[in-house]
DNA sequence: ATAATATTTAGACATTTGTCTAATTATACA
DNA sequence: TGTATAATTAGACAAATGTCTAAATATTAT
């Protein structure tokens, strides 16, 4: 939980998501919609497969990254436990 | 948005999220719930306000706090709008 | 083999972050 | 008015973070 939140408290990394979202990529294409140097996108890659919230595949020379919407359920679990409980007295309890 | 993943980037901060869903509590009473000091318990209190994901409330010489849940739409709908889309071959389309 | 391309690793450095103690502000009470 | 209590602000400091360049690794092509 605490990588997952970390990965995502940076606007690059977010940013990356949010490509990759469209479609699967190579290091070097995301790295190529950026203008920060190629090692540090390898670094926000690496936080982000960390997280979980990529997977990356070798494929030859390049290394093609996907999203892995997995993760994203348990964020939304987290996230809807908070909002829920707080109104105790609210009418539809179920 | 960027002040939401920051504010939820420490597990202090994440910790008092779930100390306020359960009921609204003075800053004093926060702090007390930790082993670090209430200036520094003030300070993640700040953050989570610059995030909006509290409010906070002057009561005579308290303060009170309580959960501002409006802001975890937002945050569920970043999530939902990113782990959509990139299954574009899905069956379910509508 | 050698060179070119793709990516990561290593190491340095400035900025940001979380924490602390001391001081300040604000309210309540005697 | 003075003192106790609640909370924040100020300032310092170590640790973590994001970035860079240079070097290393791995694969492809000549």
């Amino acid at each position: 939980m605490n990588a997952l939140f970390k990965a995502l408290d940076d606007p690059t990394r977010r940013q990356i998501l949010e490509l990759l979202r469209e479609k699967d990529r190579t290091a070097g294409d995301i790295a190529d919609a950026f203008t920060i140097s190629k090692p540090s996108i390898s670094h926000h890659l690496d936080l982000l497969r960390q997280a979980n919230l990529v997977i990356s595949i070798k494929e030859g020379q390049f290394v093609r990254y996907s999203l892995n919407t997995t993760v994203f359920d348990e964020l939304i679990g987290w996230v809807m436990n908070l909002s829920d409980k707080k109104n105790t007295k609210r009418k539809n309890k179920k």
